[in-house]
DNA sequence: GTGGTCTAGACCACC
DNA sequence: GTGGTCTAGACCACA
């Protein structure tokens, strides 16, 4: 967690528990981590992990049980997924192509750098399986 | 100005006059409207202009003269595409792409979008030169 | 602080948490004080020691953590150092040695004098001791 | 002149005309430059240069012949020794002592480099008069 | 006219 | 509790 950051903890640790399920990671129905326990993991206190939680049940990506804790939601991929593509597209895209139009930068540019993480991506996951 | 923007409207206002530099609206050393102007003309008060135009004289990208006003920085673009660049490869480009990939989004539909905005802005810029 | 000098006050405040930081009385890690109890403390408005305290992180002396409060960085006291030095030789002494020709004020009595200070300086430490 | 200094422009004027006195390039009861032809020499604007030939009229370093021109008064360079000999032993004397003790620099090198000053003086007053 | 500083007081998000 | 932002209004020095 980025303490200097302009972004909330408690975002911070949202994002950070929407990318496990996102690359499935955690699965439906898997208990996540206490609160107790990520806190200690993240260096953070247990109140600000509480928070990203009661943020998250709050959107139905987890739910809780009483005395058991907290699991993903049936559904949660794609409750992640549509948040994160309305975003994604009203938001970041069109910032995107105005920096790209002011700051007199190719699109061709844009695909190479692309194709370039595609392979470092792969690469690294042929070797995490290995 | 957005006032629900999450963002700060002096950062805002910032971001106003970058633009207009990186347009060449204003070219430098060209004269900038003074505090009381630009206050008036964004609704704003002017502590909140002045922080503004503290910020970017701090970045170098404007610059005072006493009782004169403020000013262009000789390479003003320069220093703000600097800045931008840096953000767009190091921070927007990453979250670009780690999006492509957890939303499952081709990246054929980013440059089918990107097209439609050229030509949209194209016509736009036509528009106003009639 | 001192309400008529030329210096602006938040110069001041800023100054003031130097000398604390290069007397090690706050050390590298430590909390300093919330903005609203310096504000008590040196009996001026709590925007004042913001910007005071904003001016400090700009310049890497103190950090801020979201929530919790400001902190003197790691290398604090190198980097006041390096600018007072800075100041030091590039302007200060020069200043001096002008004054000392210009004015016919022989070397020597410099001397004289700083030796008194060192004296005196030493004095109240003993008596601070005790 | 520097615009962007924190002291005020005509300050750095008077400065700038107490300078020439105290080298004695200006002497007692010579006429001084006329307040348009040094406001053009130092690329100011006139208002500037008289604001500072009235501040140097009431501390009695200069006086006016009306239609004739502003002259160096009998006892300038007492004057200005005075008020700067003040400055230097209440203001910047202290000063540098408190900065060599917080800096750890020691009085010897102050020392050096005076000698070292002293020597590129006289040795750039040689080449002048050749 | 220009910027620069300061105050008082408000509201907000965050930990 | 912490900082961060904004407003309204004041006063000052400077060009």
């Amino acid at each position: 967690m980025n303490f200097n950051d302009k972004q909330a903890i408690y975002l911070q640790i949202a994002d950070y528990v929407c990318d496990k399920i996102l690359t499935a990671e955690w699965r439906p129905e898997d208990k996540i981590p206490s609160v107790r326990d990520l806190a200690i993991e993240l260096q953070v206190n247990p109140n600000t992990v509480m928070r990203a939680y009661e943020y998250l049940q709050q959107l139905e990506v987890i739910y809780n049980k009483r005395g058991i804790g907290h699991h993903v939601a049936p559904d949660a991929k794609g409750v992640i997924s549509g948040f994160r593509k309305q975003l994604f597209f009203e938001n970041e895209l069109p910032q995107l192509f105005k920096n790209l139009e002011l700051l007199n930068i190719g699109f061709g540019e844009i695909q190479i750098r692309f194709d370039n993480y595609l392979k470092s991506s792969e690469k690294q996951q042929n070797e995490n399986k290995q």
